[in-house]
RNA sequence: GCCGAGGUGGCGGAAUGGCAGACGCGUCGGUCUCAAAAACCGAUGUCCGCAAGGACGUGCGGGUUCGACUCCCGCUCUCGGCACCA
């Protein structure tokens, strides 16, 4: 194949070398004690999943642009990588084929994607590669759980919990999607009553809302998608009292205190620990049956909005605090108990879910909130606009908003009721009943109860055969670390998005064998100052890593309390309008790229294919476009002499001037992230330059001037070719070393302008004007102009519109 | 239903109040070649026109402005998120 090649150089042959000297250099390793100012680079470690292809390299290939940049920048760069090695798709291969380890899996499929990255030029700090299921790492988590659990943010409680079927596993919330497994679409959610380990991030719930606001630069998206799921809102508690009980009442919870005369029922979840109690014996049967119904139901069952609503009355009259009217207390399953307190007072005029209701079950409905327009005859759906209060007494007549205070206030002064703030977020559920996963450090004793395995004891290692830790004794048989005698550990392993909530400490400090991280490390390298990854933890994996930040901020061991500084999501990769995996069959894989154009082809193309945050098409014709791109370069650099001079004129301040122009805008869109049009910028350049050798341009300082420049802009895109070409010129050292270029503006400016005329906003004429120009001597130009004078009709203008040396607008 | 992003040539896309279509793919024509490939040169939004030139053109309808892909109002379609949270 190289033999027919004329001209041109050869990916297969430079890029192995080139991959072989950057690790032997050591080309990427941060260095702790650097004078030079630091720059985290992170991406998002992931799971070892082995079928890694070009379309997950996208995001992989933007970090290291960033990361090759601010190293010729000056800065001292951390760019590190890890993997998200515990998780279930190990133990589902290990289930496939018998004898086959997780571990084993888990390893060799990190083997894999270890080489692809390498192969693709990709320059990470392998000396703190982080991987999540070693002893070494693992432990360290275990470590951070006592740490929750001593300040209280870890604990044990029995609660329905999600469970999917098929991973026979529990999910947090967050892993729970339209009711459905996160990992399975197709499989619907079950309820199970179960006791389980927590992390307490609602202790947290309004500072990770309120920080949020410090975070300008994240995606807005992913910004409000952590709002809303948070879901923050201001109301009131309220007691109900029960009729004929002396100290029984029922708390509900509202946003709408204003509303407050018009309950005219309650509802509780059916799981209320008050519905037994308060059933009247005639309504028992009928409420029971109810209530088993509804334990059973799927989540998806009963989340679902357009199911119709049902529910059944306990028998037991509730006493409204504000006006003494019993009203009835009913059932249904449309309340939840984990929002709120599990009850609400309904009040069907303005709300719609109680109006479908009261409908349904012919429950008297009051107006209490009329709208500006005066109270409504007659009321076809609830009104929850703005208002005035009526039917409710001495709050007649007030604005429904201010009006709301005013009962909260009077609530307050009986001891009725409270002003609250209530949260959509819950408890994070991190236990898992499976084997490959981090063993939570709790051990059982029948004395003492839950004891903590002391910190010297860690960690608490896997047992080495691959069954449920519950089935294996040699593991939960222990004594117990305070009395001696047997007991039992737990056999739940962690979330693995535990795991994944501090890895990124780890990298300041990998080898650390004292503690999780040296805080000392961790404070120079954090906040990570760019993190890349997918759109698809926006919440998850984000908001937990947010939470653990402040945990160890509080607990004195960081100074940081946000982890990110800047967030980008990448978008994903296509191919025949679905995104590229090996399971797909639709997948490009490194090796076959690197066959074909090369490496550093295909980084370029992943990156001029379309704006790094949308989702974009891979076209095999495409990358043909980009390669033809580097071939030119390496022509121009290397081969100049190829070209064929076709005419006159080169002009070596044009030259000059484009090359300075190309140092601004490449830079910025690098550090914009706009890798898509800093390649269409270097294309620009190295056209520029063709054109100059073939009208016959002097191969002098000015043209070699050229070459490093457009050398070392491309290096971060095209870092094998551009290192090659480095080498041949005899330049010294290592590209990846030399300095970037800085933007001189003043070399970058056009001395001559185009200055678009219009008459009334329409385009007449084009003049070729020195920059600068002032607006009398642009509109005796552009009165010059035969096009304009036509246009104008011989009329004078009566207004006219300069913008300085881009545009006169004469308006007739 | 609510929230968010988006709709630009044959295709991917660029331009965020000032030359619409940068850059590339594809297509057509040419140079080189015995031929082909590669490479290079030229053309390429639509319509009218021999041409010069002109008209139209950024999902649809209105508005603001000297000037709108860009800002505002209404609609429509596509994608993403949330969805009985009281």
């Amino acid at each position: 194949m190289s033999a027919t090649r004329r001209v041109g150089y050869s990916p297969q042959e430079i890029e192995p070398k080139w991959q072989r000297v950057w690790a032997e250099h050591g080309v990427m390793n941060a260095i702790d004690g650097s004078p030079r100012p630091k720059y985290y680079d992170l991406v998002m470690y992931p799971y070892p999943s082995g079928d890694l292809t070009v379309g997950h390299a996208r995001n992989y290939v933007m970090g290291d642009i960033l990361a090759r940049m601010k190293r010729m920048q000056g800065f001292e760069v951390l760019h590190p990588f890890g993997w998200d090695a515990f998780g279930l798709p190990a133990e589902n291969a290990a289930m496939k084929r018998p004898g086959l380890h997780p571990e084993t899996w888990t390893r060799e499929n990190i083997a894999k994607g270890t080489r692809e990255l390498k192969m693709l030029g990709i320059l990470y700090d392998w000396d703190r590669e982080v991987t999540a299921c070693l002893p070494d790492y693992y432990r360290w988590t275990q470590w951070l759980f006592l740490l929750f659990y001593e300040r209280g943010l870890a604990y044990r409680a029995m609660s329905p919990v999600n469970w999917c079927p098929v991973d026979k596993t529990v999910l947090a919330n967050e892993q729970v999607i339209n009711g459905r497994c996160w990992r399975h679409p197709d499989v619907e959610v079950e309820k199970r009553d179960l006791e389980q380990w927590f992390f307490k991030i609602t202790d947290y719930a309004e500072r990770l809302l309120n920080d949020l606001a410090k975070l300008e630069h994240w995606p807005e998206k992913v910004r409000v998608m952590q709002t809303n799921w948070i879901g923050r809102s201001e109301g009131a508690e309220v007691d109900f009292p029960l009729a004929g009980s002396k100290d029984e009442s029922v708390r509900i919870y509202t946003t709408r205190p204003d509303t407050l005369f018009g309950a005219t029922f309650m509802v509780l979840a059916p799981e209320h620990p008050l519905v037994s109690k308060l059933t009247v014996p005639e309504r028992r049967v009928e409420v029971e049956a109810y209530v088993d119904r509804a334990r059973k139901a799927t989540e998806i069952d009963r989340l679902s909005t357009d199911r119709e609503k049902t529910g059944v009355a306990t028998g037991a009259l509730a006493i409204n605090p504000v006006n003494g009217e019993h009203i009835p207390v009913w059932i249904a399953d449309y309340v939840l108990m984990t929002y709120g307190t599990g009850a609400i007072m309904a009040v069907p005029a303005h709300d719609e879910r109680d109006f479908d209701f009261a409908l349904r079950y012919r429950l008297p409905i009051r107006e209490v909130i009329a709208p500006p327009a005066g109270p409504q005859r007659e009321l076809r759906e609830a009104y929850v606009g703005p208002g005035t209060m009526v039917n409710s007494g001495e709050f007649d007549g007030l604005d429904a908003k201010a009006g709301g205070q005013r009962v909260v206030q009077s609530l307050e002064a009986k001891g009725q009721g409270r002003g609250a703030v209530k949260y959509r977020l819950r408890d994070w559920l991190i236990s898992r009943q499976r084997y490959w996963g981090c063993p939570i450090p709790i051990v059982y004793c029948e004395v003492d109860g839950i004891v903590t395995v002391p910190r010297d004891q860690l960690p608490v290692l896997l047992p080495k055969e691959y069954r449920p830790l519950s089935e294996s004794p040699e593991f939960w048989q222990t004594k117990c670390p305070k009395c001696g005698r047997d007991a039992r550990r737990e056999t739940d392993t962690m979330d693995t998005f535990v795991d994944s909530s501090w890895y990124f400490l780890r990298y300041a400090s990998p080898h650390e064998s004292t503690q999780p991280f040296d805080p000392e490390l961790a404070n120079h390298w954090m906040p990570v100052d760019q993190y890349t990854g997918g759109v698809e933890h926006a919440i998850l994996h984000l908001l937990y890593a947010r939470f653990f930040i402040k945990v160890l901020h509080d607990a004195g061991m960081l100074e940081a309390e946000e982890p990110f500084t800047r967030l980008f999501n990448q978008g994903m990769v296509k191919r025949f309008g679905q995104v590229m995996s090996k399971s797909a069959g639709n997948g490009v894989s490194i090796d076959e790229l690197a066959m074909a154009q090369g490496s550093d082809a295909g980084r370029v193309y992943e990156m001029f294919i379309g704006p790094p945050e949308e989702d974009v098409e891979w076209t095999d014709a495409g990358i043909n476009g980009v390669s033809r791109f580097l071939q030119r370069v390496w022509r121009l650099a290397i081969e100049p002499g190829s070209i064929v001079v076709e005419g006159g004129g080169a002009d070596a301040t044009v030259l000059a001037r484009k090359v300075a122009q190309t140092v601004g805008d490449v830079t910025d869109d690098y550090d914009g992230l706009r890798f898509n049009t800093a390649v269409a910028y270097l294309m620009e350049l190295a056209n520029t330059m063709q054109d100059y050798l073939q009208r016959g341009g002097a191969q002098g300082d000015g043209w070699m001037a050229a070459v490093e420049t457009l050398i070392k802009l491309l290096n971060p895109l095209a870092p094998h070719v551009c290192e090659e070409m480095w080498e041949r010129l005899g330049r010294e050292g290592m590209l990846a070393d030399a300095a970037w270029p800085v933007y001189d503006a003043a070399a970058a400016a056009e001395p001559e302008v185009t200055l678009v005329v219009q008459v009334a906003g329409k385009l007449r004429d084009r003049i070729a004007l020195p920059a600068g120009i002032s607006e009398d001597k642009a509109l005796k130009a552009a009165l010059g102009s035969t096009k304009v004078m036509a246009a104008l009709n011989g009329g004078k203008p009566s207004k006219v519109i300069y913008v300085q040396d881009r545009l006169i607008n004469l308006v007739p």
